[in-house]
DNA sequence: AGCACA
């Protein structure tokens, strides 16, 4: 009997939802080798390099680590701002391409972040990633292509620049002719930053449909939530103007309004998934309304 | 999963 192929690795513990039945997508163009020996000749069998799109603006590299060290096979993993809008991607390698391919499958499509529902996109990387990982550099590998750093932006970067052909993966406006892509001379240490920039500003919509609003929706509260209770929770977070709590069935939700969509963004981010004291039923369930609360 | 007030 050969030993061709290998016992699948024992399922993760649930710590998260991630670990939940990924959707399938079958538009997964790589090509299984029929042939053993075809490795050499397959041109997706000596990738063992994931790209990860579909990642928040606020992602971590810690997250990104922590979504594939416990997968048979994880090497390494980098974290990138392409600095094209807030996008960022993230690579993943293993040791080789079949533990590479295992861990696409159990998370393509998983729920990465409930707030906004957005779903990992995981695709076999264009090129395999090269260890970058130098003594003293931190656990985490961060290329911050982005002019602007926050203040929580403080993390590992390496800027070496020699996986910029990964980051073509995702772009799909980069409509160069070959291989002359030149991004090495990011040498920048934010000198001449753009004076007058203004960026798109576009409408920002979650998978779900659901747009940014300053006004938000709150459910999932207990049925003894009070008003008081409630404002007192959301009036800790700048930009909250008014409450108004209806119930509907016995069930009540709330509508917050704020300031502004950025105010009411942090709140909700804040307050999700908290639980007040007159919770019965978890913790709230907090979505942009569908429309702004009207001027009280 | 549940979204009002004008």
């Amino acid at each position: 009997m050969a030993h061709l192929h290998q016992p699948p690795p024992p399922p993760p513990p649930p710590r998260y939802d991630l670990y939940a039945q990924p959707p399938y997508f079958p538009q997964e163009n790589f090509v299984y080798s029929t042939i053993p020996t075809a490795g050499a000749r397959d041109p997706n069998g000596g990738i063992n390099t994931l790209f990860v799109s579909g990642l928040p603006d606020d992602v971590k590299a810690r997250e990104i680590h922590n979504l594939f060290r416990r997968r048979p096979g994880f090497e390494f993993c980098q974290l990138k701002y392409t600095g094209r809008g807030n996008q960022v991607v993230a690579f993943a390698t293993f040791v080789n391409h079949q533990s590479a391919m295992a861990a696409l499958h159990s998370l393509n499509g998983v729920k990465f972040d409930p707030q906004t529902g957005s779903c990992l996109h995981i695709e076999l990387a264009r090129s395999n990633s090269r260890r970058k990982n130098k003594p003293g550099s931190g656990p985490y590998i961060v290329i911050d292509k982005r002019t602007k750093s926050s203040n929580d932006a403080h993390e590992t970067s390496s800027d070496d620049g020699d996986s910029d052909d990964q980051s073509r993966a995702n772009n799909p406006d980069s409509g160069d002719k070959d291989d002359s892509v030149v991004e090495k001379s990011s040498e920048v240490v934010a000198d001449a930053d753009k004076a007058a920039a203004p960026e798109s500003e576009q409408i920002e919509k979650s998978v779900d449909g659901t747009q940014a609003c300053s006004t938000l929706f709150i459910a999932n509260l207990g049925p003894l939530c009070t008003e008081d209770e409630l404002k007192q929770a959301l009036s800790q977070y700048p930009g909250f103007n008014s409450l108004k709590l209806r119930a509907r069935g016995g069930m009540p939700v709330a509508f917050a309004d704020f300031e502004g969509v950025e105010q009411a963004s942090e709140a909700m981010n804040a307050l999700q998934g908290s639980s007040l004291q007159s919770s019965d039923r978890g913790g709230m369930h907090i979505e942009y309304a569908r429309s702004k609360m009207r001027k009280p």
